[in-house]
DNA sequence: ACTCTTCGTAAGCATACACTTACCGTAAGT
DNA sequence: ACTTACGGTAAGTGTATGCTTACGAAGAGT
């Protein structure tokens, strides 16, 4: 059972600059990994938080500029959920690097065993 | 058809604050990315940046310390290089996350289908 | 209309962070 | 030994950021 891939919407290359800088921080990671289960409101994540609800607002507004999360009002309130759009780029930026990575991997591992190779211009 | 067999984080255990605070940064991302194509120097990195040396320098640190990048003594120099282990924590914590949402959205639409499913705790 | 609940935003503040210049250790060349 | 090149670290500074309290806007129930 494989997931992602074409629900993923890989339409990617995004530079996933605000999506690193959302989940940087602590407190905002772990508002995010609360939603993992399912959506849930401001007053509902704030309870139980070190933080003030207003915070957990700003940090919501944030992870909803990254793209990770996306709010829909509910009568007075907001349910907030994770967005499986926001996630793809990331994983798609990470797929790319973890490529480049292995390649290099391998070209120095080649250029230790073999060093007639160049280097490709340092 | 059930889908979130697990549903409640599969202990993957690493949290990679460390991980995303460091390529949360532009410039130090963009060093990240740099070294991609294969192992540089610290001047090396910096010559074309407009960055100071001492600042690849501390970005260098902040990428070591958080394993995503190794340093190997050459002599005077020290050839810095992307660690493939220190990527694998994250890409395992994005699948895991990945599933959990997946499986989220899921029971929601679900449950838009048949209302009789109750909220697991808000 | 009034009230309550829910939430976002403004203002203010303390800390963290990215960058600079200056300095010191270390390996190689002469 | 002396010099040169490379690079890590200390000290200092301006800005960003995560938090608080206070206030305002908007829907739902009485």
């Amino acid at each position: 059972m494989t997931y992602g891939k074409n629900l993923a919407t890989d339409q990617s290359a995004l530079p996933p600059s605000q999506v690193f800088a959302a989940l940087a921080d602590d407190t905002r990671r772990d508002i995010f990994e609360a939603l993992r289960t399912g959506p849930k409101t401001v007053t509902t994540i704030a309870h139980g938080r070190p933080i003030s609800r207003p915070a957990v607002s700003q940090h919501l507004k944030v992870l909803a500029d990254a793209g990770l999360v996306t709010a829909t009002p509910k009568g007075t309130s907001r349910l907030y959920a994770v967005d499986p759009k926001g996630l793809a780029p990331l994983r798609a930026y990470l797929d790319s690097v973890w490529g480049d990575v292995l390649g290099a991997f391998a070209a120095e591992v080649h250029k230790q065993i073999d060093p007639s190779d160049k280097e490709p211009k340092p």
